[in-house]
RNA sequence: CGCGGGGUAGAGCAGCCUGGUAGCUCGUUUGGCUCAUAACCAAAAGGUCGUUAGUUCAAAUCUAACCCCCGCAACCA
């Protein structure tokens, strides 16, 4: 038994949960029932990211104190979480009083890595903030809000020195001892690496006063990157636990789940930070794809966005993790339609799945089969090893797939041994083909519990019942339109 | 020459690293079965593997050039 750690990236509050925090979470949440069902114990890190300008002037635009919206929109994703089915450990928010307090204490051990500069760029009055060379280039130099022309504008900042760190940065992902996943991100990020600058960790108060002050200057106070990703070990208690259990049991993570967008900084910022702190990199970064939503990016902008919790309300849990977790790549961007989540409900888990359960069940029930007992999932693991494979390799949408293999071999099997007939002719040879039948899918069963733990449990409740009966439709069908 | 990913049957994808009869899922058509949620099983049809040139006995697979799509480019998973 070991002790793992996995971790979500966590969402900015300044809005309500999308279809791309559920995949971080269901990602985490599929392996840390894998490792927990091998009898690991894993910590299982979510949370909420609350400091900053947007939040603030949300706040303000809505009426609310900043602490009272925050908390509520905090809440939300906490609900999210749950209503996914998914089960973390820890929830911290950066409000939390441990968690500023343990912020401050790692900037104070970073400081021999910080330097004061001054930042210069193009800054808007009316927005009270600095914006890109693109976006200046865009609109042409002038604040398409404000219709006043960006002006420059210099302010103090503290800097992180990435530049002491690269060498050991990129020497520890080109080894994999930080293992960057999907490997063709690799690339992209040793190349960010090489052009990266060192990134400023701070902002004047009087341009972001929602935030953790900056230890020993008022006037300053720190930027959104390190007092996020710092999240990561001050749940583990860092820096006060850093000799005791609580922390070295589970860091380094074993794998921390982010989306692509924010690759980059968990791959760069996030190890000089570490480095800098004299601490061990995470094993594995796992970086996600996007869903799509009939092909485009989805986006607040272009107002294609969909509801998570109108998807999940159509179909249920079951389905929702089905489809998310199967169907939406682990790695690359996947496309969500209404039509392919239908096909995916009807095809797939009803006919497939549900049906098969229905069919199996009722044999069994007429000729009053006697309830199997279902393997381990330890057993089952060994007696499937490209399924472990798969899931050691963190790619859930393919062993997903193996999964459903398993399924639909079960229903070709049905069929090639046509246990009706046979029990006609010689009984006892009919049920031993039953037993063997349902052994089968109760196999199937344990590998899908990972995903659909919901579904599992009750198809091993049908199948170890005292007396099998044919269930309610697990997946009744819908209509068609 | 900013960086990266991709272009393979109607749709979505695998195969490419380690060249050698082009594969999977959905959809379509036909047949089988009747235990089952008009579900299940089988078979068939359907592809100049983005374009051009090269290497080779042989290229979806290696090389080069080009065309097209899509992400990222410092703070929207």
């Amino acid at each position: 038994m070991s002790k793992k750690y996995l971790t979500t990236a966590i969402p900015y509050v300044n809005g309500t949960p999308h279809l791309g925090h559920a995949i971080d979470y269901l990602l985490a949440d599929v392996y840390s029932r894998y490792e927990s069902a091998l009898g690991n114990e894993v910590k299982f890190q979510t949370g909420t990211d609350e400091h900053g300008n947007k939040i603030f002037e949300k706040a303000k635009s809505a009426n609310l104190p900043v602490e009272e919206y925050t908390k509520t929109n905090s809440d939300l994703f906490r609900d999210f979480i749950k209503k996914l089915g998914v089960s973390p450990t820890d929830f911290i928010r950066t409000t939390d009083a441990a968690h500023k307090h343990r912020v401050q204490l790692i900037w104070q051990r970073l400081e021999q890595h910080i330097y004061a500069k001054d930042y210069e760029g193009w800054y808007c009055n009316g927005c009270e903030n600095f914006i890109t060379e693109k976006e200046y280039a865009d609109n042409n130099g002038v604040c398409p809000d404000h219709q006043t022309p960006y002006i420059k504008l210099s302010e103090k900042n503290y800097y992180l020195k990435i530049s002491d760190f690269k060498p050991k940065i990129k020497a520890a992902i080109e080894s994999d001892e930080l293992k960057i996943l999907p490997e063709f991100r690799k690339h992209e990020v040793l190349k960010l690496l090489a052009d990266s600058p060192d990134v400023s960790i701070s902002r004047p108060k009087k341009n972001l006063s929602w935030g953790i002050e900056v230890p020993g200057d008022p006037s300053q106070v720190i930027y959104v990157w390190l007092d996020a990703l710092s999240n990561y070990i001050t749940i583990l208690g860092y820096p006060e636990t850093e000799h005791s259990p609580e922390f070295t049991d589970f860091w380094p993570a074993a794998v921390q789940f982010v989306g692509k967008d924010i690759l980059r900084f968990h791959a760069i910022i996030w190890p000089a930070i570490l480095l800098a702190l004299n601490l061990p990199l995470p094993r594995v970064l796992h970086s996600h794809g996007h869903v799509l939503l009939n092909g485009a990016k989805m986006s607040k902008s272009l107002g294609n966005t969909i509801d998570p919790l109108e998807v999940l309300e159509k179909y249920g849990l079951p389905a929702f993790r089905y489809y998310f977790l199967r169907h939406i790549d682990t790695f690359a961007d996947s496309d969500f339609t209404w039509e392919k989540y239908d096909a995916a409900y009807n095809n797939e888990l009803a006919n497939d799945l549900g049906n098969l359960v229905q069919r199996l069940a009722t044999l069994c029930s007429k000729n009053s089969v006697a309830p199997v007992s279902a393997p381990s999932f330890p057993e089952v693991v060994i007696e499937n090893p490209d399924y472990s494979a798969l899931m050691e390799k963190l790619e859930f949408s393919n062993a997903f797939d193996y999964v459903w293999e398993k399924v639909k071999s079960v229903n070709k099997k049905i069929d090639d041994e046509k246990p009706w007939s046979l029990i006609k002719t010689d009984p006892a040879a009919g049920v031993a083909s039953l037993s063997s039948l349902v052994a089968s899918l109760l196999e199937a069963a344990v590998l899908l519990s990972p995903f659909l733990p919901e579904t599992s449990e009750k198809i091993i409740k049908i199948f170890t019942a005292e007396k099998i009966v044919a269930p309610e439709p697990l997946f009744p069908k819908a209509l068609k339109a």
